[in-house]
DNA sequence: ACCGCACTGTTGTAATAACAACTATTGATT
DNA sequence: AATCAATAGTTGTTATTACAACAGTGCGGT
């Protein structure tokens, strides 16, 4: 749908303002999507996130700013996050040894079978909501990066 | 900048994966500079959203409902918005005399100023940090618009 | 060893978001 | 005109965000 019949606005300033509030509402819309699906599995998509870094990372731990380093939402605060996935079992906390400065974070098995779960029908979820050809989002992403700077 | 290195990620499951992350990312990039842009204004995203529409109908009032269908973030809660902006001087709120459950808001005067202070800015602050070109600006709404179905 | 400074996380807080329940008004139906 | 459903907004509650202040640890220089 076009941006200018979701937020039901006539007209931009130009095109590079237009592009700010569409990739805002495009995220806000994608948010919503994910909450939804997220919420039968009682979590955040910000505590998804620091699933899949751990992930990412296992069986190695993840120090948790670096956890913070890696999120999409770099304000999403790491310490409460990491608590509450550790209070569901997802994750296990240790002080490192060698800098006891430092949280090591290692995502538990319970952790990675949920991963696992929600992963069965991620390639069903993006061909119903994300109305585009692999050519175009490859696309879209070089623009996204570049736009950044 | 590559989304890989923003969020230290090596590689993605597929192209559409990465872009959901992108879109996020990048607007979460977004919201944090245009929260700094608007900081010494005392106003946040939303706020400026808000006003944003009220301009666009000025000088006709805008019901609260419509407020929150045409806001960008639609989860917003566009009462407590309203009440902060008018106690900011912002703008009005008037009971509708046709249909006494009906909210008529209207942008003040120095509403007017404060978004004509920031629309001064916009352009440099868009050379400043959306580093693409206008061509290019075009095809990534094209994308976005096209990506939500 | 001691000092200062950078590093790593934690905690406090005020504001805001997410979601649902609620009130008031209107319009339609009988 | 009485009732019921639909509309328009408000309010309550819990969780989360945004931001800053704080505390403990390690490291380098003297």
């Amino acid at each position: 749908m076009k941006l200018e019949e979701a937020i039901k606005q006539k007209k931009f300033g130009n095109e590079f303002e237009k592009a700010v509030v569409n990739i805002l509402y495009t995220a806000s819309w994608l948010e919503g999507i994910n909450i939804r699906r997220l919420k039968p599995h009682d979590i955040s998509p910000q505590q998804y996130n620091v699933l899949r870094i751990l992930r990412g990372a296992h069986p190695n731990p993840v120090m948790l700013g670096e956890i913070t380093e890696r999120m999409i939402d770099k304000n999403s605060n790491a310490t409460r996050l990491v608590e509450k996935l550790r209070l569901k079992g997802f994750l296990k906390r240790d002080i490192c040894k060698t800098n006891r400065r430092q949280v090591d974070i290692t995502i538990t098995q319970k952790g990675l079978t949920l991963l696992d779960a929600l992963d069965i029908h991620i390639d069903e979820w993006q061909n119903e909501h994300l109305k585009i050809k692999k050519s175009e989002v490859q696309q879209l992403n070089e623009l996204l990066d570049k736009l950044r700077g």
